[in-house]
DNA sequence: CTGTTAGCGCTTTCAT
DNA sequence: ATGAAAGCGCTAACAG
């Protein structure tokens, strides 16, 4: 690996130089400029970029911690930030933190430790002092799906509560009235807020709010599939199951299917993500737009403007509603 | 932030004590380290692993180059190969290559500039010959799914002319004579390769292979779609329809429900990769295993060993099988 | 077991 | 417009 060193030598110019060159800042004569060019070109010179990081104090990478590295959801938010990103000459270094306290603090540290620029997270596990200390330290942080108290203007999150409460709505102007629900695991804020909404929309119909009709999911499809199964048995007349996240919703419907109903028309089944898959199940999934997409997009704008002073195409924003898609899984109620 | 430099004075040793309890190779006394520890602890020490890096010229960390950031097939990959090299005290920088030869090129370049001890590439479109040089090069490269010529202990693949054709002879040994295939896009070898397969199946059971019952697609459910629409509108006589990866299965079945048939009583369908959502479609869909998590591993611990001269559970294995997996989507021959 | 001393490859004042 | 020189924070011989 040649070094700017022999480059410099080579093009017989100072280090300087050859710096100057290459980033572009300073001005150059067009000679200089071609001698150096030459130069790197004939010894096939890449400059180290763990060096210029050190010189610099500046990596052009950002940190995005997601919770996995699979699933549709968070592909989703890779994608989009990667592209965005890299389209404006900034890497990504992804890591992954499981949804556990520690490992979400070690991946922080690793890109802390890579020195970032700055960091998008997705952290569901670490406390919300931690991020609040973590937004005041000298790296810019931009946290996704999570509304952590005092740094407001960090945060980019979509209203859960609004959309369990959409969700809810929808079934009930279905004309359904038994209506059961698969919620996330209840220590996370996205799933308290979405099962929120779904009690408010239930109350303002006057429709009483019956905890049996709760089963408390993980996220994950068998709890989906396990959920649908205990609600049906105790609660035989259900007509509608409404699911926390898509990928229960697709455990449910597999599970009501095995169990010998048709979906819309023996029970209703409603998702939450709106993830790609949701438009490929038989019947195609009624969901709840989770604009994930829409959200990494604005915080790496934000990183744009606040770090690397870039234009930014639309204003900030740090609120998002969720909207409804409407599709087949979702249909009148039987008995209405 | 603190630097090795206050943390020395602070404990009253030199540097290179400090560097080597963090390191923890050199002997150290117990006192000693104990001071240093609480000099760091007190400091709140983080070490650069910038300078590490160019110091030691090691990041520990190893380069993973995908196609795509989402998608279940390249979820499994990140997912897999994080894992293995998480617990080994590595770690992997993402990047993507979107099947665009200047794209991966930019992809391997900015991994080898963040000086990556290692690569594990997925790479589509640069050269056969780039990658015999990049396996020469200083740095080690697993290359997934793609068999080079001459770097066969660098490459971990499918057999995917074997795929191809299993999943052919399955559909046969159920009767089924007129069989449509919605192929990758040809230019890719994989596509190529799952297709030969395909013909062989069908030639060593005496049917003659029509061209124009395949249609090729590109990969994506749209495709599988239109195939399905097209292959049924030319030859209407057809019972299976084969499809070079799971996604285009997903929209070839969503099609052939559009059209008013029945999976797989009227039409069986028969995909390749065998994705997580493989099994919530309805009906849950039969499908070739591509072991890509295992490829994963397997290049992850190569790499281990290798490089960092871990020692290695397994032998490492560079060729996978697929295997059918027998669901639903694949029924009897009607007229068989 | 501990300290000294060169760098690693590049950026960035400060001169000229 | 160009060059000289001082680091960035850490590791790794080499001494002792």
């Amino acid at each position: 690996m040649a070094t700017i060193y022999e480059v410099s030598e080579v093009a017989g110019v100072s280090l300087a130089t050859v710096s100057r060159v290459m980033n572009g800042n300073a001005k150059v004569s067009d000679r200089t400029r071609r001698k150096v060019l030459d130069a790197m070109a004939s010894l096939g010179y890449k400059p180290n970029a763990i060096a210029q990081s050190l010189a610099s104090n500046r990596t052009n990478s950002i940190g995005l911690l997601v919770s996995e590295l699979h699933g549709s959801y968070f592909g989703d938010l890779m994608s989009t930030v990667e592209r965005v990103l890299k389209a404006n000459g900034k890497h990504v270094i992804i890591t992954a933190g499981h949804t556990d306290e520690n490992t979400e603090l070690e991946a922080i540290d690793f890109l802390k430790s890579r020195r970032c620029d700055a960091l998008i997270v997705h952290a569901e596990a670490v406390s919300d002092g931690y991020l609040q200390d973590l937004a005041q330290s000298d790296v810019p942080v931009a946290v996704i799906n999570r509304q952590v108290e005092g740094i407001p203007s960090h945060c980019f999150v979509v209203n859960n509560e609004q959309g369990g409460y959409i969700a809810a709505k929808a079934a009930i102007e279905q004309g359904h009235r038994h209506i059961g629900y698969v919620s996330g695991p209840m220590l996370k804020k996205d799933a308290q807020d979405r099962l929120a909404g779904h009690v408010r929309a239930l109350t303002e119909q006057g429709i009483s709010h019956d905890e049996s009709l709760v089963y408390e999911g993980d996220y994950h499809e068998s709890s989906g599939q396990a959920g649908c199964l205990a609600l049906l048995e105790q609660h035989p007349q259900i007509t509608a199951l409404i699911c926390a996240n898509d990928e229960m919703a697709f455990g449910a419907m597999t599970a009501a299917r095995e169990a010998g109903l048709c979906v819309p028309e023996d029970l209703s089944i409603v998702g939450f993500d709106n993830v790609l898959f949701s438009r490929y199940l038989f019947p195609k999934l009624t969901t709840v737009e989770n604009p994930i997409s829409a959200m990494g997009e604005m915080a790496a704008n934000w990183i744009l403007k606040e770090v690397y002073d870039l234009k930014c195409p639309h204003p900030i924003e740090h609120l998002f509603v969720p909207t409804l898609v409407e599709r087949a899984s979702l249909g009148r109620a039987q008995d209405a």
